[in-house]
DNA sequence: TACGCGTGGCC
DNA sequence: TGGCCAAGCGT
C-alpha cells in the first residue's frame, strides 16, 4: 500500500470512524481487552450494552477476578462461545496477580495469557498503547487480498503470511502504524465489506490493486461455512441457557427437556462438564461454575 | 492446517 | 427460506 493512500485512508478513519465507548479518550487497557474479546466473532451491536455493563460492574480485571465463574458467565448472556467469558476471567485473575491489575502492553506477555490469540495481542497493544504491530483479523485479511494482492477475497488464513502482508507496509512511526491499523479494519468492517462492498465511497479506491484488475471473483478454495442447527454447539447453547435462567442448581430432568436425542445431549453435557462451563454438585443436581 | 466452539440478523 | 456472515482461539 503507497503512503498517499495510507494518509487518505488515515484521514478517512479520524473523519469516519464509528464512536464506539471502547474507542474513547478515556479508555483504558482493560476496557480494549475485555471488547476484543467479547469482539471475536460476535457483532458490534450485541457486544456494546454488555460491555457497558461489564465496565461499570467490573472497572478493573482484579474486580472481575473476584467474581465467580457462574456470574461471569450470567453475565456474558447470549454474546456466544462462552468459553471465552471463562478464559478472560482467568486473564483477569493472571494481570491482577502478575501485571499489578494493568492490563499488559507488550505483545509476547498477551500473548501468554488465556483466550488472547495472535490477533488479540496485537489489537489490546495497537488500540490500547498505540503500540506499532500488525492487528489482522478478518476484515483486515479481507482489505489487504483487494487492495494489495487485486484478489476478490482473502485465501485460507495463515498467521505468518498474513503478518508479514501487512507488517510490509506498516508505517514506522508508532503511532501512525497504530491509526492504520484501526483504520484497517473500520474499512473492512464499513465499506470493503465481504458481501456488496462500497468502492464508490472508498477512499483508497484508486491504489486498490483489486480495482485496477477489474474486480475479479474469488477463485480461491471454497471456505467451509459450519452447521449449526443440529450440532453439539446448539445443544450446548440449549443446555447452557436452562442453567442461565435458572436460580440454582437444577436436575438432569430439567436438561434432559431441551433435546430429544438422549446420545448426544448427555454426550454435550459431558463436554460442557470437562470445559469448566457446568458443574455437578456432590447431591447430582447441575449448576454454573462456582454456584453452589 | 482443520476443526469445534454460540448466537442472531440479514438479504 | 436458509446460507452467509460477524474484531478468533485452542487443540
Amino acid at each position: 500500500m503507497r503512503e498517499p493512500a495510507i494518509d487518505r485512508l488515515i484521514g478517512w478513519f479520524e473523519t469516519s470512524a464509528r464512536d464506539l465507548p471502547w474507542r474513547a479518550p478515556d479508555r483504558t487497557g482493560w476496557g480494549v481487552l475485555v471488547s476484543e474479546i467479547m469482539l471475536q466473532q460476535t457483532p458490534v451491536a450485541r457486544v456494546l450494552p454488555i460491555w457497558q455493563e461489564w465496565l461499570e460492574r467490573w472497572p478493573a480485571p482484579s474486580a472481575l477476578a473476584a467474581a465467580s465463574q457462574g456470574e461471569v458467565l450470567r453475565a456474558w448472556g447470549k454474546l456466544g462461545y462462552p468459553r471465552r467469558a471463562l478464559r478472560l476471567h482467568a486473564a483477569a485473575g493472571v494481570i491482577a496477580a502478575e501485571h499489578g491489575d494493568v492490563v499488559p502492553s507488550d505483545v509476547d506477555t498477551l500473548l501468554a495469557l488465556p483466550g488472547i490469540g495472535a490477533y488479540t495481542a496485537r489489537a489490546v497493544a495497537a488500540f490500547a498503547y498505540g503500540r506499532r504491530a500488525p492487528v489482522v483479523d478478518t476484515n483486515v485479511r479481507r482489505v489487504v487480498a483487494r487492495a494489495v494482492h487485486g484478489a476478490g477475497d482473502a485465501g485460507p488464513p495463515s498467521t505468518t503470511r498474513d503478518l508479514a502482508d501487512v507488517e510490509a507496509f506498516l508505517p514506522a512511526d508508532e503511532p501512525r502504524a497504530a491509526k492504520l491499523s484501526a483504520a484497517l479494519m473500520e474499512l473492512g468492517a464499513l465499506v470493503c465489506t465481504a458481501r456488496t462492498p462500497r468502492c464508490a465511497v472508498c477512499p483508497v479506491h484508486d491504489d486498490c490493486a483489486w480495482q485496477h484488475a477489474g474486480r475479479p471473483e474469488y477463485t480461491g478454495p471454497a471456505k467451509a461455512v459450519q452447521k449449526f442447527a443440529g450440532t453439539d454447539r446448539q445443544v450446548r447453547g440449549l443446555l447452557l441457557d436452562v442453567l442461565r435462567g435458572t436460580e440454582g442448581p437444577v436436575e438432569k430432568a430439567r436438561l434432559d427437556l431441551v433435546w430429544s436425542q438422549s446420545g448426544q445431549r448427555d454426550r454435550c453435557l459431558d463436554s460442557l462438564l470437562v470445559d469448566g462451563l457446568v458443574e455437578q454438585t456432590s447431591d447430582g443436581l447441575f449448576a454454573l461454575p462456582g454456584e453452589h
